[in-house]
DNA sequence: GTTACGTATGAGCAATCTTTCAATCGACCT
DNA sequence: AGGTCGATTGAAAGATTGCTCATACGTAAC
């Protein structure tokens, strides 16, 4: 119950521990909460197959408006506008207005690479149904 | 409502398109719903922070058991098997058994990557703060 | 055999997420 | 001005998620 602290002590690690060899070095060295929720909430933007398919339709385009990403992708305008928005606000993706339409596009190529990195991994880990 | 037609053919993009120049030339390019599913599936690991801890501290140990890892994390042991449980089921980690204990580390160099570059982005995506 | 320990698991709850539906906004056209 | 179209937004539903609590399992020590 009381393994809940927010930071770990050597001293804590020593009488706590099963192993503080192993665990003593890491102490400092771990990542906090601040940043573990700064990474988990980049890698959340990918974590939706929606905005999966967004950002990998937008890396394969300049830019492309909201009513052609629908129908690419076989969904509502509401649906892929709500989206937009969250990868907008997340800074992956950029817009450009031009009249009523809206362009959108990938912020930067960071993006474009953690996508395609992930994408070469999924396939990989893919156990495809032949063999 | 009828945009939401599972694939996208030359002619509806021609009939439907704002700009069938822009999106003809990707219909059949785009990665299909189940690829963008595993993709999904894969970034979900690291779109959650304790996952994202964990996968963190593991990659700075060769190998660290579910004791120390929730003592490390300040988590209940509970709380942290329920998670490698399913970093487990997705290959993210391997365990290996030494009598009661149970030892987990990274199963590959390729999510040790995919993480260190996502701290990286997410770090310099995040620079506010100190001036 | 009993007890203690490290780990795993299932049910349940609260919080979050994704999509739909309806309504709205702004820009273009007549 | 009125109408249309592309895009945005809010609320709500439905599904998913992550944690806690209680319990069970396997191993080691007594």
């Amino acid at each position: 119950m009381s393994n809940l602290s927010i930071d770990l002590t050597p001293d804590r690690c020593e009488a706590e521990c099963l192993h503080p060899d192993q665990v003593a070095p890491l102490i400092g060295r771990l990542i906090g909460r601040e940043d573990a929720d700064r990474v988990a909430d980049t890698f959340a933007l990918l974590a939706d197959p929606t905005r999966a398919r967004i950002l990998h339709a937008l890396s394969l385009a300049d830019e492309l408006c909201v009513c052609d990403l629908a129908l690419l992708l076989g969904m509502t305008e509401s649906a892929v506008s709500h989206q937009l928005r969250l990868l907008r606000a997340h800074r992956a993706v950029e817009r450009r207005k031009a009249g009523r339409v809206v362009y959108y596009r990938l912020a930067d190529d960071h993006v474009r690479h953690v996508l395609i990195d992930g994408l070469r991994h999924a396939r990989e880990a893919a156990p495809q149904g032949a063999g």
